[in-house]
DNA sequence: TATGAATGAGATTTCATTCAT
DNA sequence: CATGAATGAAATCTCATTCAT
């Protein structure tokens, strides 16, 4: 479309190295502009403003990222959990395509759940395990009714989808290894299924 | 000591204020202390500078805090895990006790878990995980040994020790009572222990 | 270069007004800008910060200056000081152009050697004595060697080179006319040279 | 008078150390008072305020000055310059009585000739040289008259007067060891009477 | 397509000084 | 005799944003 892609990809170069570094507040885009060559101005042409460039910086990514949620959801929603038995490894084809998408946009991950604070993405952890939370709650409603005397813990579900999204958030900033990150979040998540199955019900009072 | 505090209590007063909902970075001094009836000469004769003030208004709940996760920390060194059975409910009495805490301070508390970036805590989460991890390690040693073929998987016991102090930071922020909160803590402790015993070991390769 | 240069030389003059009359330190960033018209930021967008701003005050006169006494000093150690004796005027073309660079740069160089104090050039007047005590040591040295059973006081030396600069800053600060101030170096530059012919060597102990 | 001098001497003290070393702009009360253990309150109570605690610190040392000035001056007009032929080491008394002063009160000197700037006192270099330069204007009217064809040169004057004081002011700044000092003042007071005699005339136009 | 200049509002901090007690 | 608390004015600097060209 835009014939001059340069200073534009320069730009979303030099502000992903900003915002990794000091985060969306305390970035300054006067350093980004001069690290790019360009002035300020050049931001809000091409831009519209801080946020905008945020948003280019991190929106490849990010689209990616929202896709593949989705998908997962829509399949999770689908499967019949009324038989469900726990199987070792069941979720490592879903784990790998979020591992692969996590690590091949490593940085533009980095800056969208760890270094967001005060931009328009602020709460994206948030929102993905509101998510997960309302795709899940059909799931466990399901696995509820077949289990007599059984009801969804409303609590342990949002606890559980957060800690599945910070399973990954924790594995981001804790291994920057792809193929030892793959090895390493296999037992998380076994780990996550297993108290899903176990804790995500409670009593009937 | 001082007999006339009013105004350093006014000032921590509007200090917690506009830093639980601002942040430290975002907070203005001139905010605070205009809320104060105060000038800002003020703060940094009775608390030296920024974050001085935020020291003081967090301090109180900070001490606590660090006791009583020094005394769990003892009591779990020297519990005998090798004889380790998971029984419902057993860690009641020190999640009573830590919800308890966080509670009875609530916005110091959020404040310093939460909104602390910027400041001279801005990593004590982070220093919390490192100080379960570190003591917690000692105890899965001994569990270690005494199940043949197994060795301490690290990264999972970071991981455990990551998602137990979130646990406690999750309930502070989506359950603002404290004794639904305290209903609530028990089955993700639970959750804890017994994830803690099933996957903080991995077969020796 | 850049055409419209009216803000930052508006900006220079002003500033020139200003630490001419306070000094570095107390001279006033909001003073100098309300009287340019501008703003403070204006200063940090064209000059970096407040010693940016006073170095572009001074750099042309300094400049100018530097390069006349490094001349000065080069031919100072090439000269013959063996057969040296002393002629009345004999520095005068030095003088002449030392005295008429520094009246048509009269403010610079006031401000420069009478203002700069807490600037990057507060030492300038000790790094120029510095320079000439280094420059005249050789000559001295020469100078000794051709008198048997004297050697060079450095004490003696550094004080001829410390009264020397004086002479020239004292010149500035109580002879504003030019013509006059020309006049009026003359004895005091016979009287250095005789002096220094005279005190600069002590008898060998 | 003054039952409790305890604290007005602490104060004195610690305002010594601060302005020898900041000088009297940067020096800070507060500083100063936490240092001796007071608030800055009582600095207003015993000196009333910035300039006057300044005052109290140099006053003793500023005033045996003046004294030996003073004296020195009458001595001066009272000789007989008409006859007056150059010995070497004439001046050595005042020399060394001066040098005693300076050197007995080292610190109070150093502050009062160096570091007054922005003090009531930030002037006394210039006033003294004015007082030596209003004192040897009758010596030298009276050496002038005894020698036909010549008058003052009132600039050489002056800056004689100036380069006098200067003299004095080098020799505190770049020797701490008072005997030392003795033995290079000595040259330097030749020079200066040798000077004077050579240079304080000039030809009637 | 982008620059260069400038704004304006804000930030934290420092200081001498005051004054009731 | 001195304190402790507080003021108020000033300081330098930073920033996202704007806009004529």
């Amino acid at each position: 479309m835009s014939i001059n892609n340069e200073s534009r990809e320069k730009l979303i170069e030099c502000a992903k190295k900003e915002f990794l570094e000091k985060g969306f507040v305390k970035a300054s885009l006067r350093n980004i502009c001069s690290q790019a060559g360009l002035t300020t101005g050049a931001v809000y042409f091409l831009f519209n403003d801080k946020n905008g460039l945020f948003e280019a910086v991190v929106s490849g990514a990010l689209g990616e990222f929202t896709q593949l949620m989705q998908t997962h959801l829509a399949e999770e929603i689908n499967a019949d959990i009324s038989t469900y038995t726990f199987v070792p490894g069941e979720h490592d084809e879903f784990a790998r395509q979020l591992v692969s998408l996590l690590y091949s946009h490593y940085d533009e991950m980095m800056i969208l759940l760890e270094k967001s604070q005060g931009s328009q993405f602020e709460n994206l952890p948030d929102k993905i395990i509101e998510m997960l939370d309302a795709g899940y709650l059909r799931s466990a409603q399901k696995y509820a009714d077949s289990q007599p005397g059984k009801r969804v813990n409303r609590y342990m579900l949002h606890w559980l989808s957060h800690i599945q999204v910070d399973a990954f958030i924790h594995l981001l900033t804790h291994e920057k290894d792809r193929n030892r990150a793959e090895e390493k979040i296999k037992p998380v998540l076994d780990m996550l299924v297993k108290s899903w199955l176990e804790f995500v019900l409670e009593d009937d009072k």
